[in-house]
DNA sequence: CAAGATTGAACCCTCAATCTTA
DNA sequence: TAAGATTGAGGGTTCAATCTTG
């Protein structure tokens, strides 16, 4: 058999759907309450919670997980929005910190993102499924098959 | 209390990993495989199977859940790329029909994905919490929160 | 040289404006 | 007019090439 079965192919839509609805309900209300994208949040709330305002661009990279080129591209469209502003690290690289707007709305944002992931996430899971839930979550990130 | 607690947290952040690890896997391997992307296998098997190789632009976009720009965008991309040619309708609209060279592809790359969903997303679920896992899936999907 | 960063091109998505035609 | 489609701009991602500097 190589095509997938009735069963595969509804845990496989199930799968995607659920992925893309979640993620897309949390993003859509911090973009509309603030504006901030989902990697611009990821960037603010960083250099904010990590950085305490500052961070070398070089340690926010492997923080997100991005590649340079990526956060790079993604700091330039930030700085010309007045979300955060660069400039040379003593020493080697760059050192990014987040503005005044930039504070006040990541500030906004992370609220409305607590509550989104409550409401769209956490709540919909029955509590007796949340442990089952986590387990295979741990399984399928892990999964490191040839 | 305002911010995700340490077990709300877990549970996102693995959430997040899980969902975008088990995606890239299978796209990963279906383009390395094919050179179509997500998209393009979207297409691909859609005007394949419900179409037998042509169909409505029109109806093309219901049936990927895309708006009629998206799908301009993409087709003409494809089209770009050989992968599908477009043509006026009887009536109204537009005719997409996969090219030679797409319908080779979109061959290989369905039993690519097969594979892929298999090794990716059904077996690392542990059979006994499938059903689980299914019904979960189906209550974030369905959520309709306010 | 090697690490840190930037750039350009190609792909992808969204929104708003526009075009076309039954 | 309304449905079907296109377009342009702006944001996002990836890859390869390049720049900069200790």
């Amino acid at each position: 058999m190589v095509l997938l079965s009735a069963q595969e192919n509804e845990l496989w839509t199930l799968w995607k759907k659920a992925s893309d609805a979640v993620r897309a309900r949390v993003v859509a209300e911090i973009t509309s309450s603030t504006g901030l994208s989902d990697p611009d949040f990821g960037v603010l709330t960083r250099v904010v919670e990590l950085g305490g305002g500052q961070m070398r661009q070089n340690k926010l990279a492997a923080s997100m997980g991005y590649d340079r080129s990526r956060l790079s591209h993604h700091l330039t469209r930030m700085e010309s929005r007045g979300l955060i502003t660069r400039h040379p690290a003593p020493g080697v690289g760059v050192v990014v910190a987040v503005t005044e707007q930039g504070r006040d709305l990541v500030r906004t944002a992370r609220r409305v993102h607590a509550d989104a992931v409550r409401r769209h996430l956490i709540e919909p899971v029955d509590a007796s499924d949340r442990a089952t839930l986590i387990s295979v979550l741990k399984a399928l990130s892990a999964s490191e098959v040839s």
